[in-house]
DNA sequence: TATTTTGTTCAAAATATACTGAACATTTAA
DNA sequence: TTAAATGTTCAGTATATTTTGAACAAAATA
């Protein structure tokens, strides 16, 4: 026998595991679309979301296809997807042959490099676009400036992840007492 | 600064226009893949990698239309969509009917402000993250260090940008005697 | 050995996006 | 008024991407 949907909005698909607040399920959409704005796969966004957001350490390839609704293909996939660009690692627990996954909680400096990765090529390709020039205007004056920029840019930015490291514990505890504890 | 080559070596649709050199032909490509990687289409990577490089100050919709060898109704969206994000804008001349086309050379900080957008979107679908959580992890301490990163930080790109206006003379006129003049 | 668990793979279907080309609108020129 | 120039719009087509679902593989268990 099915068991009926205890929500009475929109029906699980199994009682395997608790469900998810309709907040999160929200959320977890809307990560879905944000991550597609990134150029990503919505299903990406749809797991990582739910992975920052299930307050489990780690969870299971079946609760993740419960929480999504998704197929096992895509499941698949994306975990892969995610695995590669270091945004989700795996797990696993003696005694227990499934994988669990769980968010990589990557440090600032590798997040601020990904970031950059976009920048750089876009500047790179400034820079080229000077060398076929054949006369000096100021377009020609404009991507020098541009390229130079970014190529300045990225050694401050090094820096900056520097200082922060010096900082933030001070900054993160003044953020902690300002919005007051949980 | 290279010499065009006016003998064509593919042919060209027509020889209304001067013809473009190979090697912005390929550059013209090159853009168009760049600019598929950003998330925007290949047109617009095309017809904004022949404006940067065309060495005239303003194109009419036909001769991008030839250079880049695409249909009307895709150079008009197209151009419709760089306009909209501000990376080409419209001249005209008087006694001249056509309307003509130039890359905006936005100044940094503008560029800087549009690079960060996704960021900030990304940053703040991490906050919303952490107040959906029930239970204080490593994922709440990682999301709020993230989120709160990214909030300092661009504060301090702001600063950024201002010390940059004050120091890119210099460091412009390094870059060009480093390179030579050609 | 046979069966269950835990996934992976891949062809096909569904979906989304970009591009073309013809019809249309608008303005200027003849 | 007619014709030419300059684009725009949009339906249909072409392409690319994502997702599904069934078949498959490997490992553990009965």
């Amino acid at each position: 026998m099915k068991s009926e949907s205890k929500s009475g909005v929109a029906g699980n698909v199994s009682d395997k595991y608790p469900a998810l607040s309709e907040e999160k399920l929200q959320y977890i959409e809307e990560s879905g679309l944000m991550f597609e704005t990134l150029g990503m796969t919505r299903m990406s966004g749809r797991v990582f979301g739910y992975l920052i957001t299930c307050d489990l350490d780690a969870v299971s390839f079946d609760q993740i296809r419960e929480a999504v609704r998704a197929s096992k293909g895509s499941i698949s996939g994306t975990l892969k997807q995610l695995m590669q660009i270091n945004f989700v690692e795996a797990t696993s627990y003696p005694g227990d042959r499934k994988t669990y996954y769980r968010p990589t909680k990557v440090s600032i400096g590798t997040l601020l490099n990904s970031r950059n990765y976009q920048t750089r090529i876009f500047s790179e390709s400034l820079q080229k676009a000077l060398t076929l020039k054949t006369r000096e205007d100021d377009v020609s004056e404009w991507l020098l400036e541009v390229s130079c920029f970014y190529e300045w840019v990225g050694k401050r930015l090094r820096e900056l992840v520097d200082e922060w490291e010096t900082i933030k514990d001070d900054y993160l505890k003044k953020k902690i007492t300002e919005h007051g504890d949980e």
